[in-house]
DNA sequence: CGGAGGGTTGAGATTCATCAACGCGTGTGG
DNA sequence: CCACACGCGTTGATGAATCTCAACCCTCCG
């Protein structure tokens, strides 16, 4: 039975994800012959730290984010947030050991779940889906770098500049408005910061040219946001070397 | 040529890389044909940001590290420090795209480099190795993810403490003593603090029974350091479940 | 002997978290 | 239909924690 057809009608042309890139029908065929679909309120906890992990999550749709708690004070740090064709739990897979996050639904959600012993045992047979693999967690590592330098190194103005610049690429640096992806506290955790300084650091970038109305995001020109470039933005931003980008700070 | 009879007579044994973990002899031959030893001076740059990535680095001796860089200010955010057998750059080889981090000898180093093409065109050939490379990597995201935590809700005596556990753990948990594998300004970066306050961290841990002395500590007894465990660090302690850590927040 | 680098200690400044209050939109139940 | 509570976001006042800057000690090495 091809669960690909319980999908919604497009989920697999729009979002198309990454997990599931140059897979051969046959291929990814046999990966969904074992994989669930499950739907889930909000707030469900789906993994709790020191579990024994025994799924990758697509989300088909709503919202997932994963995260590391205090046992102690319970505070959260947030690892990651997931939308729809976000996969969670590929790496802890891997990595052996019991899973060191936890993973949770923040809106209502519907879950594509693929079983550990499934994803193993094709990762050996199907080099693509191996490389797929392999690609996802190092793009995760990647970004828990910038986690790592914003914490250390960044000023709340900075890692919300980097965040809104990486939003615009996203969207297309010709369109000069974007939306939050997230409700602002969970951005706010996720970089680091209380909503309380998340929310006067959105003051200051005003006075950058970018306006805030809600989650609405309008940046006065393409170049607001070049300030806050590096070399891993500057590699996918389509301007970048065509002499318009001047503000960067690697010129 | 067998490049390993030019490798210290012993590093194989002793240091058992994770990177040739289980690989068969014609493997682990066809890899090392194509890669080189280099020695480099100390405060050597062989990586950096924004540069293609050509080789996977293996130490053989020496230190290297892996950080960050603030354009503006040229602050630094550590992300890993590496001694003899660990590796470095293969999860930058499979994200795409120029590396997103400085690799530096810190110490004079001797250093193995794996060109980029034979790694990538091994990983396909031998299903063993993309499975040795898929696990150091998630292995160094679990780490990200332990540095994000720590960053975001740990106080620097925590952060210190966990640190500190790792290494006890390591040096196996008979033993009171360990030693600090980094000069302390390294340590004192990687954990997001500044040497001053990781001085006077190192201070407060006296009170709970742990005698710094230069870079050996010295523990009173073998569970002054349970207070900062965690489910990670549980599930690789032996005495963890033995009614014997009374300490640990998990009880 | 003198200089350099790492580590420690102290005093002061700064920044961000905390706490509290409030506005606003939404959903609910009387 | 209104009253109310609730969640989210914002704003202001306060305080604590860590960074900064400076001085000093120590060891190592030329």
């Amino acid at each position: 039975m091809n669960f690909l057809m319980r999908l919604p009608e497009n989920f697999k042309e729009h979002q198309n994800p990454q997990l599931f890139e140059k897979l051969k029908e046959s291929s990814l065929e046999k990966l969904l012959q074992h994989s669930v679909i499950q739907d889930y309120e909000s707030g469900r906890l789906l993994v709790q730290q020191g579990d024994k992990p025994e799924y990758i999550y697509l989300v088909i749709s709503g919202v997932l984010k994963t995260f590391r708690i205090d046992a102690e004070e319970g505070r959260e740090a947030t690892i990651r947030m997931l939308q729809s064709g976000d996969t969670c739990m590929e790496a802890v897979l891997f990595m052996g050991g019991p899973s060191p996050i936890n993973v949770q639904t923040v809106n209502q959600s519907k879950v594509l779940q693929l079983p550990e012993r499934i994803v193993k045992q094709h990762a050996l047979d199907d080099a693509q889906f191996a490389m797929n693999l392999l690609r996802i967690v190092t793009r995760h590592y990647k970004n828990a770098m910038h986690q790592i330098e914003a914490m250390n190194i960044k000023s709340p103005l900075q890692r919300v500049g980097y965040y809104f610049l990486l939003k615009h690429l996203d969207a297309g640096h010709d369109n000069l408005e974007f939306e939050l992806p997230f409700q602002k506290q969970m951005i706010a955790n996720y970089l680091g910061m209380t909503p309380e300084t998340f929310s006067r650091t959105l003051k200051q970038m005003k006075g950058l040219g970018i306006e805030i109305e809600g989650e609405k995001i309008k940046m006065r020109d393409a170049f607001s946001l070049c300030h806050f470039c590096d070399s891993d933005t500057a590699s996918i931003c389509d301007n970048h070397d065509k002499g318009s980008c001047k503000a960067c700070p690697l010129h």
